[in-house]
DNA sequence: GGCCTGTATTCTGTATACAGTATTATAGTG
DNA sequence: CACTATAATACTGTATACAGAATACAGGCC
């Protein structure tokens, strides 16, 4: 927890958005460990900055869920319980249902085939077992930011996106299994050819699949975590 | 524009809750009109405190939709459009959908009873002409998170809430319509009994029509809008 | 020994000050 | 008269200061 806070250095952007994007990543990969205290001063400190960045950067990682706050006492890294993933997977498959539905009716041809492009591009990360898990997820998500773009919705690729970062920090842990790689690439190219053949029914029943999959590879996930922290 | 902000006093809220409400209700009443510039300084003063919570609540308000900021530019009120009055509302009726059949599998019988008497007073009140649209349109809510809080997902709860808000500017508009009223009460009913059977089913086909029966209202009020803006 | 109370300290909430960028107004030039 | 350059202004972004609430700890009391 004493844990090297990094700022993401970038010139030009606003701090609060630098230090937003260092606090999240560092809760995402655990550096800041769930149920601890964020203290403005402290943070403040650390990051060479003063306190009002660092209140924003809280005040917008409350909104993505990363953090709770209690008035007059400051925020804490949120504490994801297993009811509050499945909450949010439910409202996620819901939408994510919705979005494939209007991506098959709606997305021109000419981005189907960028889209393949970076159903491509995820391959072949994921058959290099060498590669970095983290630069396989976003590639994933590249793949299905296509479909929430396809939709034409701007609201709705909001609301998923903020769906799914719910998840960063489970997200890395099911690519690990090379087999649950291999399927996926495989429910890549079956989705989108029902996206290209603008079928919503097999896109659905597609989707749904991948979700629920994904689903199940998180509850694994949870589950050996816990053994191990049992076991230690 | 030069609109009396009224601080809706409360003397333990935070004050960028109190300024939030302020401005968010100023928002949806027009007295801050969409367009209209939001700086920070010009606020303070007619509000009586310093930018700090003015500030915060702000970023508040651009999380709900109602103001967009531009870096170094700061916010304006959102003008919403048609085609984001679309996106929400397809949105949000996927999510209605998907409330309205969690809650038929998951709502205790008792909170039916609940949601019976929040019908019953919505009745009452859209049966009398000289009762205030606003309590009107705020009894219509009540009903509603009847059936959001029996979903048992505190994440749905918030979602939907959410889009609700975005289109706040337009509910009043149309309950002036004593027919609409009327379909109203009718449709809530129907809902309850289809919930009190546990009717998924039933109860999804009720709820659709009801959400698109409000998109047309909406878009009826917002044509007539039109034709008056046009005339004058 | 356990509980309560008073005090010290730490932290948030709010106000204010300062710096630097956009915007607007003004003057000068072709 | 238009058009550019420059200066003034107005605002946001960031830092800092101050006040009061929450917490922790120590000492007294039962």
């Amino acid at each position: 927890m004493a844990g090297e806070l990094k700022m993401e250095m970038n010139e030009f952007l606003p701090l609060r958005e630098v230090v937003f994007n260092t606090l999240r990543s560092a809760i995402l990969r655990g550096t800041l460990a769930p149920g601890e205290r964020l203290m403005e001063l402290t943070l403040a400190d650390r990051l060479g900055v003063s306190r009002t960045p660092v209140r924003e950067a809280i005040r917008m990682l409350e909104h993505e869920g990363l953090v709770i706050m209690r008035p007059r006492r400051g925020a804490q890294v949120a504490n994801i319980t297993v009811q509050e993933l499945n909450d949010v997977l439910e409202v996620r498959k819901s939408l994510e249902i919705l979005a494939i539905e209007k991506a098959c009716e709606r997305m021109p041809s000419a981005d189907m085939d960028e889209m393949e492009r970076a159903a491509a591009a995820f391959e072949e990360l994921a058959a290099d077992d060498s590669s970095d898990l983290t630069a396989l997820a976003e590639s994933d998500e590249a793949f299905h930011d296509f479909i929430y773009r396809g939709t034409g919705n701007q609201r709705l690729i909001r609301v998923l996106a903020n769906l799914r970062e719910q998840m960063y920090r489970f997200r890395v842990e099911y690519l690990k299994d090379e087999d649950i790689r291999k399927d996926l690439t495989a429910e890549h190219r079956a989705i989108l050819e029902a996206v290209r053949k603008r079928s919503a029914a097999e896109a659905v029943a597609l989707i749904s699949k991948h979700i629920d999959n994904q689903q199940k590879a998180i509850y694994d996930s949870i589950q050996n975590a816990d053994k191990e922290a049992t076991r230690s």
